[in-house]
DNA sequence: TTATGCTTCTTTTTT
DNA sequence: AGAAGCATAA
């Protein structure tokens, strides 16, 4: 089979060769085997002499031989708890106080309050290793939950690292695949079909197109793409058609039709046996709450609950915690005593509940996250400890400074003061551009600087921006400067057409009924299957009452099959023939599924005898070129699936497809050391890079336009740059353009109000304002301007702000006579005016990119940097670049063009 | 049924 | 600027 792809280089297939094939953990009743969402962390266990010698070493003093008084649980057989080998006490080593005491917490619920940087996840892992090792849990009982694959894969591994191998009995997992383990489990009690598929946003989207054409909505007015968030939202909040139907129908037309067209939905995805993300959530939310059997199945087995990210919760999310944990069961149970009385029916104690968030990095109120939760944790668990992490072992000062000046704005916050012991660093760098290339073209110089001056590695950098549109423009100069970069993010590999097509092909395979995908791939590639025969093959379905796959069965029908289906009418001779062959093609890969190929196998099938691959491969169009690569990339992840899930069947490897949004996004730290890596603010969480750029703060860019009218919304907004601001470790610059392109015209964008909220003192600007604003500065005279305001700020906007006046008092002049004073070897000879001053730079940067005629010897002065000797040149025109001591071992490399420098 | 050229809308952010 | 949807033509 691949021999389909032999020409082309695949991706991982040379990776994969020397792997071992996986210890494969016995199957258990609940599947407690592997869950599918990790990285194929499986290779290391085991064989890891570290691990081996830290079991050796073992100290021996876990002492729980008594514990686990139930000791009937799904884990029952398990090895005998406690010999993990690991001293309780080494765990809390290292620790601060407060760390300390979230490790050894015991009892009550717990929250922990973890600011940006301050080890939360090292609390985590040695809070669950900590447990392990003084026998208060084994590992079957452990449920640790994370919002991302990438979070749930890092968490395993630092648990494996410090106990072991057991560490595999853990639930780590996101909310998401979570949930889908329990639903395959409980397939039947739902009546589902085990290889229920799984509809990501574009598939429910389709599935709503379908809806609202069905229900003769006009588009217009009832956008389905509207319909499909609200659904969404209304899922997030546990409300279902009937609930919704009951509190809004009768409203409004809008409340109405929507009433409707989500009870169609959902009965649609019943019908395909399908699920959508947020129903993966709120079925199960349903399920434990209506079958009780099952709810104590799993509150006997996790009698520890620990939710990261506590703060990006919904409330289908918090209640699904809260149902796991079985903390409503309470009013019923024996309150005190921990899980000792776990065995006994009728007083089965709420599981021990620990969640880490933090107000200020809360982003994702979008979908539905409620800070709420974190915020009343207390007022939901009475007997709550919370425990605060303050301190913060990432960032330098000047950037925690800066970040708690920007989040500090922000209404109804708790206050938190995180601080550092890290010493202040050097200053933020600024930069004003005029144009989003030339704010690309900054960064790209100064990562080539740094390197040279530094030896910083490109993998030490990130670039951050608001949306994902923005990577364009880095991209362009990035490959021009020839430096090396990825893009975490964006179009994401499982939302290209010819991923989906290759997946809708293997969903129709594993669950003939899923409406969506069969009728996605029933004209790709084409085969003559237009609207027409679709909709022929649609109203016969309706009519009998069957799924749109079993419509392709009846028209594909001949003989005696006849007489037991009904005939499709209306369909052409030709297109009869099409469905057939088409209905062929499914049975034959459905064939294949059942007598146990692999995943992988049924997938070259599918390409190969559909002619998909063909159609690709004789196209004309050069982007068909890579598409073909994409799908050598899907072999290749299908391939290693087979190496580390050789037992995997189809629905696995779907499940895993699923769920998993990014692959190439962990970042390892020996492949990327010499990648630069560009991503949005939102995929940077939880996430720390030496050199950060913060791109695009801009008003109307970050925070972004949409949010601009909200107060709440802007609040968002500010809490997403504080963790911008918060993902850098020593060196932070922040950018940007004063025009930028959006949608295709340009648009002149005020600085970002985020800016006004950093103290001048810890910017150093390189360029403080763009070229139009300084051709439109009024000439100021001699020490006048000062007091005049900046003329920049304000009113003189293309977009025209529509919000209140800010008051911010940071000029651009008295920003760059700011940064001169603390940093600048020469802060005395900035006697002039900052207005002067700034003036100067606005000069030199405007005025001749013709490198001022500077020869080597010549005595320079720069605004910030005071007096320097030109010890070379390089380059000419616009990038011209001296090479100027500026004396005290301040030798710099300046780009001549935005450099304030002056000839003497 | 497909190909084409035209229009419109897009940009938040993600499991 | 680019994609996706739409209408009309072949």
């Amino acid at each position: 089979m691949l021999s389909l792809f032999d020409d082309l280089p695949l991706p991982g297939s040379s990776g994969t060769q020397q792997r071992l094939p996986a210890a494969v953990p016995p199957r258990e009743d609940d599947g407690a085997t592997q869950p599918h969402d990790g990285q194929g962390t499986a290779g290391r266990e085991g064989d890891d002499p570290v691990e081996r010698a830290r079991r050796r070493a073992a100290s021996g003093s876990g002492g729980d031989g008594d514990r686990s008084p139930g000791g009937a649980g799904p884990d029952a057989d398990d090895r005998p708890a406690g010999s993990y080998g690991i001293d309780p006490d080494a765990l809390v080593e290292g620790l601060n106080p407060n760390q300390r005491a979230a490790v050894v917490h015991s009892g009550g619920p717990l929250l922990i309050v973890a600011g940006a940087g301050s080890g939360k996840t090292r609390v985590l892992t040695h809070r669950i290793a900590h447990l392990l090792a003084t026998g208060r849990a084994r590992p079957g009982e452990i449920l640790a939950i994370t919002f991302t694959n990438k979070a749930a894969a890092e968490m395993r591994e630092r648990v494996s690292d410090l106990v072991g191998p057991s560490a595999r009995r853990m639930w780590v997992s996101t909310f998401h695949s979570a949930c889908v383990r329990i639903l395959r489990r409980e397939h039947e009690t739902l009546g589902l079909r085990s290889s229920f598929s799984i509809y990501d946003a574009a598939d429910s989207q389709r599935l709503m197109t379908l809806v609202c054409r069905q229900l003769d909505l006009d588009p217009k007015r009832y956008p389905p793409r509207m319909f499909s968030r609200k659904v969404s939202d209304l899922k997030n909040e546990l409300i279902d058609p009937d609930d919704f139907a009951n509190q809004a129908g009768g409203t409004n037309n809008f409340d109405s039709h929507l009433a409707e067209a989500y009870r169609l939905y959902q009965d649609r995805l019943r019908q395909a046996h399908a699920l959508d993300f947020d129903d993966l959530i709120m079925s199960t939310v349903h399920l434990l709450q209506a079958f009780p059997a099952v709810a104590e199945h799993y509150r006997r087995r996790f009698r520890h609950v620990l939710v990261d990210e506590y703060q990006d919760t919904n409330h289908a999310q918090y209640a699904l915690v809260r149902e796991l944990a079985g903390v409503d069961e309470r009013e019923r149970g024996t309150s005190g005593g921990g899980q000792a009385d776990s065995a006994d029916d009728e007083g089965l104690a709420p599981a021990e509940l620990t969640v880490v968030g933090d107000a200020d990095q809360s982003i994702y109120a979008f979908r539905g996250a409620t800070i709420r939760n974190i915020l009343e944790f207390e007022d939901d668990y009475p007997q709550a400890r919370t425990i605060l992490l303050e301190q913060n072992y990432r960032s330098t000062q000047t950037i925690l400074s800066a970040a708690n000046a920007v989040i500090s704005r922000n209404a109804g916050r708790k206050a938190k003061n995180l601080w550092t012991d890290a010493g202040e660093g050097p200053l933020i760098v600024g930069y004003v551009a005029d144009s989003e290339h030339q704010e690309a073209r900054f960064i790209a110089e100064e990562i080539d600087r740094l390197g040279d001056e530094r030896g910083t590695r490109p993998g030490d950098v990130a670039i951050f921006y608001r949306t994902n549109a923005q990577s364009r423009a880095m991209e362009e100069v990035l490959v021009r400067a020839g430096l090396p970069y990825k893009v975490v993010g964006g179009t994401r590999f499982y939302e290209r057409k010819e991923i989906k097509d290759a997946v809708a092909y293997l969903r129709a395979v594993a669950n003939p009924d899923d409406a969506v995908n069969v009728r996605r791939i029933l004209n790709v590639p084409k085969r003559g299957l237009g609207d027409r025969a679709e909709s022929v093959l649609a109203t016969h379905a309706e009519k009998h009452r069957v799924s749109f796959g079993q419509a392709l069965a009846d028209a594909s029908a001949e003989g005696e099959e006849r007489d037991t289906t009904p005939e499709v009418i209306g369909l052409a001779t030709r297109a009869r023939a099409q469905v057939k062959a088409f209905h062929e093609l499914l049975t034959e890969l459905r064939d294949m599924e059942a007598s146990g190929a692999a995943p992988a196998e049924i997938l070259d099938t599918a390409l190969d005898k559909s002619g998909y691959l063909a159609e690709l491969r004789t196209s004309e169009d050069p982007q068909d070129a890579t598409r073909v690569e994409n799908l050598a990339e899907l072999h290749a992840v299908a391939d290693e699936f087979r190496e580390t899930e050789p037992e995997g069947g189809l629905g696995d490897f779907l499940e895993r497809v699923s769920l998993v949004a990014d692959t190439d996004q962990l970042p390892d730290d020996a492949d990327d050391a010499g990648q630069v890596t560009l991503m949005t603010v939102h995929t940077a969480k939880g996430l720390e890079f030496p050199v950060v750029f913060v791109t695009g703060m801009e008003d109307g860019t970050f925070p972004h336009q949409r949010s601009l009218t909200e107060e709440n919304e802007l609040s968002e907004e500010r809490r997403l740059a504080y963790v911008a601001l918060t993902r850098a470790r020593e060196r932070l610059y922040i950018s940007r353009a004063a025009v930028r392109t959006a949608f295709g015209m340009p648009h002149e964008l005020p600085a970002s109000r985020f800016l006004d909220d950093i103290p001048s003192e810890l910017v150093e600007w390189r360029r403080a304002e763009s070229s139009m604003e300084t051709l439109r500065r009024p000439r100021s005279g001699y020490g006048g301007g000062f007091g005049s305001g900046p003329p920049d700020r304000g009113g003189n906007l293309v977009g025209g702000r529509s919000g209140p006046v800010r008051t911010g008092k940071l000029g651009v002049g008295t920003t760059a006579a700011g940064s001169t004073g603390p940093t600048g070897p020469a802060a005395s000879t900035a006697s002039t005016s900052s207005a002067t001053t700034s003036g100067a730079a606005a000069k030199a940067a405007t005025k001749h990119p013709e490198g001022l005629g500077l020869d080597v010897g010549d005595k320079v002065t720069h605004d910030s940097y005071g007096l320097g000797t030109v010890v070379a040149l390089e380059g000419s025109g616009s990038s011209a670049v001296a090479k100027i001591d500026f004396g005290s071992g301040h030798l710099k490399r300046l780009l001549l063009r935005y450099s304030p420098v002056t000839k003497l």
